[in-house]
DNA sequence: GTCTATATCATGATAGAC
DNA sequence: GTCTATCATGATATAGAC
């Protein structure tokens, strides 16, 4: 690919990047039925056709936004929890450690505005439960590995934790987070005060890291149906 | 309102709730924007120009399928605190107890086919997120007193815990609950075998609610910064 | 690669007969 | 209250000049 680098192809790529920048912003603030390739090619200062050039259709466009940034995300998020591992030597992980390996590539995203992506993390907590099956689908593929490997540690970092516990546990988790950052403004919906520290993304890790933790750490007795309870 | 109810206004009645039906149900598979009214009216069995007269737009008719679910969802949770706050008297409610009346009435709706409500559990968790203002605002409406009363009870069940942090681990809490309602399919992407109880709501609950005391419960001081923490 | 112009289609909403 | 017919609009996608 190093062939006929032609001046053209630099600009196309610009154009490319600017459209992906455009519906993600976009995206964001309507959700992907209500933006218009029309909307986006105008707020990208590209034509309403080049959408359909570069990516073939609005469908592709979507899978595109979300696969450019999560496949730097779960890098980042592999490569944490590769260098915990390591640190830890033969010893199962904190569970901590964990949870911040997971959250902190999706964290440092939010906060570097010179890279982008601080509009994306908003999307990537709606679209677990988005109707739209392509986007359940594409996530799904793209999280599998991520997944399994941070499942078999926190199998290990948790022994106690029978797995299809440890499973139903993860997802109340996922939720947990998504919540936390794409939602940061509903926090306003609970608060009579002012809650806005919604920017301070470190202070968000600092508060739900806890909370997940408690909560997979949770004993799993309690989870017996009241009528089996025993006294302990 | 008790003069003149002609049969007609009967059959009426009958077609209003068709099509409240139908909609719900094609809005959780579809969601909001990708449903029309075609569909519905089809659905239904009802003329396309029916929505336009008995709700006005399709906007209203999207107001109306949550409020009718949410007036009884939010007035059973409000009435099983009741119950659980006179039943403790002066003392301050358990965790669990506040979890179980808050999610009762939503897991009672999700199992009870005959009156209907089963999918409107999967639009629930799905609307915290939803970009459109118009649903946002509508939940915020209509979740302002329960979340209220909640709040000031759990205050009194974690003394010890901040109303700020409170407010926050409320939100993670919520987004916790929400996946494991509205989302249980996608247990299945990180289950590499079958998970298929997703039917069984009290199996859910029994599940959630340990996580979400002990998230609620963790200690406030593991949320400190790492460089702030102090040895114990 | 980019642009204009347009084909094709589906949408929400309404007017007006019954 | 229900129906048919239709309007106006905006959607995605494409053809073809530059």
């Amino acid at each position: 690919m190093t062939v006929s680098r032609s001046p053209e192809a630099k600009v196309a790529g610009a154009t490319r990047e600017r459209i992906l920048n455009a519906a993600e912003t976009l995206f964001v603030e309507q959700g992907f039925d209500a933006t218009s390739l029309r909307q986006i090619t105008a707020s990208a200062g590209a034509n309403l056709a080049s959408v359909n050039y570069h990516f073939g259709s609005k469908e592709a466009l979507v899978r595109e936004v979300f696969d450019r940034r999560l496949r730097v995300i779960n890098a980042e998020r592999l490569a944490e929890l590769d260098e915990a591992e390591s640190e830890a030597g033969d010893r199962p992980l904190a569970p901590e450690k964990l949870i911040e390996a997971f959250l902190l590539p999706v964290l440092r995203m939010s906060k570097d505005r010179t890279r982008g992506g601080h509009a994306f993390i908003r999307l990537l907590g709606r679209a677990y439960t988005e109707p739209t099956e392509t986007v359940r689908k594409l996530l799904a593929e793209e999280y599998v590995e991520v997944l399994e490997r941070f499942k078999r540690a926190l199998l290990r970092a948790l022994p106690e934790l029978p797995e299809k516990e440890l499973v139903w546990r993860v997802h109340f988790a996922l939720g947990a987070m998504s919540y936390a950052i794409a939602g940061a403004d509903s926090v306003q919906l609970i608060a009579s005060y002012e809650v806005r520290d919604t920017d301070n993304v470190d202070s968000i890790l600092q508060r739900i890291v806890p909370f997940i933790v408690a909560g997979l750490s949770a004993p799993v007795s309690a989870s017996t149906p009241r009528s089996e309870r025993r006294a302990a």
